[in-house]
DNA sequence: TATCCCTCTGACCAAATGGTCAAGTTTTTG
DNA sequence: CAAAAACTTGACCATTTGGTCAGAGGGATA
């Protein structure tokens, strides 16, 4: 096949060998948000992802090499999703954009969601680096904006940290709580009219909250 | 000693084994809302308690009656937070009242709030049964309640299902990610004025954002 | 003191689990 | 085509873990 050379261009790794690691990250994920990091076993990811265990560990040597990478792109996620905050000037539209993406991540990919609330949970083993440098310095730079924001007298005087606080929380949720939210709706999960209600009602909440008067 | 018949009123419980089983449930609290339930052993528990791990099995003869005992514990604890909505009619009150309460518990029970968490991340194999009956109809009666406010044009028309989800994501965000606003604290938890100005803030863009203008 | 009941605990066991390995099979390369 | 490199896998192993058990305190009551 001539796609070779497209596959060759990420490390030279072939088709079968991503393709294995594909399947084994995805069902590394599906398998560290149910029942977290000591919790899962390498057996029932192998089983998920249609290969012996034994083969499993000839791609990830451990269960805490597999484990990291997981991690690394769920922050790779978190990162583009960070990044909505900067295209846009406007206090409106730049927040409005950034709960939307992130609520859509909420949507796309839960259990990327979940291992993070689960990572934290047990006191950031892996993430910890993340927290303090790169997560930190987004946290700040956002503050940045907010405050002057507020010395612009386009938003209301809050303090923004709290604000971020919010969003992570509101938006995340729907990937976190996903089955509480499904079980108080009938079984199941939001549909996409419902999760639309749900985002639009949740930037209306905060675009008011912080004495933006939305048109429309 | 004469408490002793104070003691008895609880099911002819002893003064020492209500000790040793309030040490086991308080360790259990830490250790599962640490690795989850899978991931959490008998023996660190035991360890936590201070004593040996045959002695917890004499308790609690398996380790999901364990768990069982403390997620029972933490829902009666959320039923007390609900009860705050129904002091008082007035919206502002009732919707401060209840976020200001459900915050303290994310403080003073962080890890109650993080086994609900889990066990939701899990699919709530233990709390299934509160999630279809006592948490539903708590939620539809407060969405009721909230519809009549709405109705009597003392709250701005808002779907009241992702208010109370954006009232328990952003409450108990504090207490599940307790760790990651700590380490984008400085490493320490928010101190009693940090932790007021959150709480003021969460509030005040809530009431803001479903249409209440706060006095002062 | 003797009896009874509750509590405590070290030693033990079977099952589960992360990881290894040698012996294969397939694919790539010279 | 042959050799080398990469991949696959069943069998295996050491450790961990939930749970058991026999027997040892220890404090009431008669």
């Amino acid at each position: 096949m001539h796609q070779n050379a497209a596959a060759e261009n990420n490390s030279r790794k072939s088709d079968a060998r991503l393709e294995s690691e594909r399947a084994i990250l995805t069902a590394a994920e599906s398998v560290f948000a149910e029942f977290g990091f000591k919790g899962a076993t390498t057996a029932l990811i192998a089983e998920r992802a249609g290969l012996p265990k034994a083969n499993l560990h000839y791609y990830f040597p451990t269960k805490e090499s597999l484990y990291r990478r997981v991690v690394d792109r769920i922050f790779r996620i978190w990162l583009e999703a960070a990044r909505s905050f900067d295209d846009c000037d406007d206090p409106a539209q730049a927040i409005s954009r950034y709960v939307a993406k992130k609520m859509e991540i909420s949507r796309d990919y839960p259990n990327g969601s979940k291992i993070w609330a689960s990572e934290i949970m047990m006191g950031g083993p892996v993430m910890q680096d993340y927290l303090e440098t790169t997560l930190r310095e987004w946290t700040q730079s956002r503050i940045d904006i907010i405050d002057r924001w507020i010395a612009e007298g386009r938003v209301r005087a809050i303090n923004g940290r709290y604000l971020l606080y919010l969003i992570w929380a509101a938006t995340q949720h729907y990937a976190d709580f996903g089955h509480q939210i499904a079980t108080l709706n009938g079984g199941e999960p939001l549909d996409d009219a419902q999760f639309c209600d749900a985002q639009d009602t949740l930037i209306g909440i905060i675009l008011r909250g912080i004495g933006i008067n939305q048109s429309g």
